[in-house]
DNA sequence: TATGAATGAGTATTCATTCAT
DNA sequence: GATGAATGAATACTCATTCAT
């Protein structure tokens, strides 16, 4: 992961080619320029992250367990391709992703939103826009990944527990006293 | 904030010679080269912002009043420098920092780090390393701004107490009922 | 003809195969390389324009008649293939000619040499080489092409007929009084 | 004259940039583009040429005189600056000239303009627009030249005389006997 | 000491040519 | 034989850094 190593222009395109295994001409016939390459990459990434955080969410246990879920999930996903996770959400990305890229973050985004919202609906969380919910969990998660990568703490599976209860405590309903 | 705005390859260094107004060759004079601007550039706002997070910090009330406090105080940050903001906690700045800045970064939290732990002492936050209480904390505010540039949300005055009493609900110890 | 649109470099190959309706593989089956395209593509045209400007020369009426054949051939062949004539005339093709077209050249405008030689002979022409005379009316209606190109003037028809009495003029020998 | 005998194309800006004594930075900082520094070439030698044309132009002297005196600083420009003529008056500029060198090249022809205008003014001239007589005039020489480059004929002093008789007899009144 | 023009290595992109299918 | 995807050298242009003034 090139682009996550040295960001977009850091990433010179021979050095893409070399990485991806094909000559920069072949590059060209399949992205119209260096930018339509780091979106691509992009939605590649985002998708597998989706995917694997949606895989096997207990859709059918209560919401406690659906946030415990994709917090896990997270957390594999951010071992199993770390160096994607940095690119997808240490890196900003506004300057060169397209409309397609950030209609395809908000689309994937969906299954997640109506997860929140399904359990907004019953109660069950704080009184808050899901978004807000959602981007409180998300860059709670990217901060704990950062801290790591600057050296502040490791994310044990200790710590992981931990984290996770404090999330719920923040997107759980506080007048409610089971979970 | 050239930084901010075009990110570090993005801004030229005659552009931040004019910016700054001062000749390119005067530039080199106090600094050994791009990176070395960057990174003091960095210091420079990661002090503002510190000093900005630190001032008037209530420290003889609870630490829930701190916390508080200090969420209040990144949203006017953010709000007062937007530019600033982006520049420190939305840009990755891994690939150029230096050993220095980081240093300087870590000594600059070194307050915080110590309000909670003396918070942590008298059992009033969750058992957890401080320094993965306070990467939540922040994390849970990036991701609330990063949502708001995308659009997802607004930070508003509503929504910025929402999301301090879920904050708090995170860091605080579950065990105990009053705040 | 790409050639004429866009010159030797403008014009790339895979362009010119999809023009000719081959494959690229193909073109170089038939071609070494892409100069050997423009040359055959030069002689080609080469022989078109000279059979245009020959056929019904009318070789046993007077030279008069026969220049004034010639230089409506031009003006008839411009409007009929206006791209190959400026591929012809308007481009300078002496960095990639090859011997072969040169040759060709030479050969075709061999009876026009050799009816100017002819004409010349018999005290008809102005006293110098014929390549000479044949130049500067080639020359001259070049001239006039070009300058339509840039805007500067119309080859009407009645401009046509003034352009080839100056040319007889400036061909014929000027020590008779008759045509 | 990298241009002249490589094209616009063929010179490669390194190239340009040795030829010039400078480099390739320093170009751009003068010139905003590859095409600016061609526009700027034709500027300056078509200045030149022009000026070389009208230097000593015999203005109170019959028009015999003066398009003699044109013809022969032709010839002595192209002998002194065959390259620059090759560039000015052998290459095709239509693909990359720009609206100021298009300009400047209508202004620059002008003074020629008036002095064939008076001369027609007067009936000296044969009945057509100015305009075609000088492209002739000027697609004539070119004509000579093109033919001497490919190696058709040499421009001796003879031929010059003979083919400056042959020209003012195809642009002066035919109806009037004397010159 | 301050300036900003000059340098030239480095970048994205194109395209003549080859060759596996 | 025919195809057109793949190759990679070559190009225009930028910009961090230097240095003559």
């Amino acid at each position: 992961m090139l682009f996550a190593e040295h960001g977009f222009v850091g990433a010179s395109v021979p050095d893409i080619a070399r990485a991806s295994g094909v000559s920069t001409g072949a590059l060209y016939r399949h992205f119209a320029d260096k930018g339509a390459m780091v979106n691509a990459l992009f939605r590649r990434w985002k998708r597998v992250l989706v995917g694997h955080l949606l895989d096997d969410l207990p859709l059918s246990r209560p919401p406690r367990q659906q946030i415990g879920h994709l917090w896990r999930r997270l957390a594999s996903f951010e071992r199993l391709a770390p160096h994607a996770f940095d690119f997808l959400e240490l890196r900003n990305h506004s300057s060169y992703m397209d409309d397609q890229s950030r209609a395809f973050e908000a689309e994937q985004l969906m299954p997640v939103m109506r997860m929140v919202e399904a359990a907004a609906a019953i109660g069950v969380l704080r009184a808050a826009q899901p978004e807000a919910l959602i981007a409180m969990v998300w860059g709670a998660f990217t901060g704990l990944v950062k801290a790591e990568r600057m050296g502040y703490l490791q994310l044990t599976d200790t710590l992981l527990e931990a984290t996770e209860a404090a999330i719920w405590a923040a997107v759980k309903n506080p007048t409610t006293t089971g979970e």
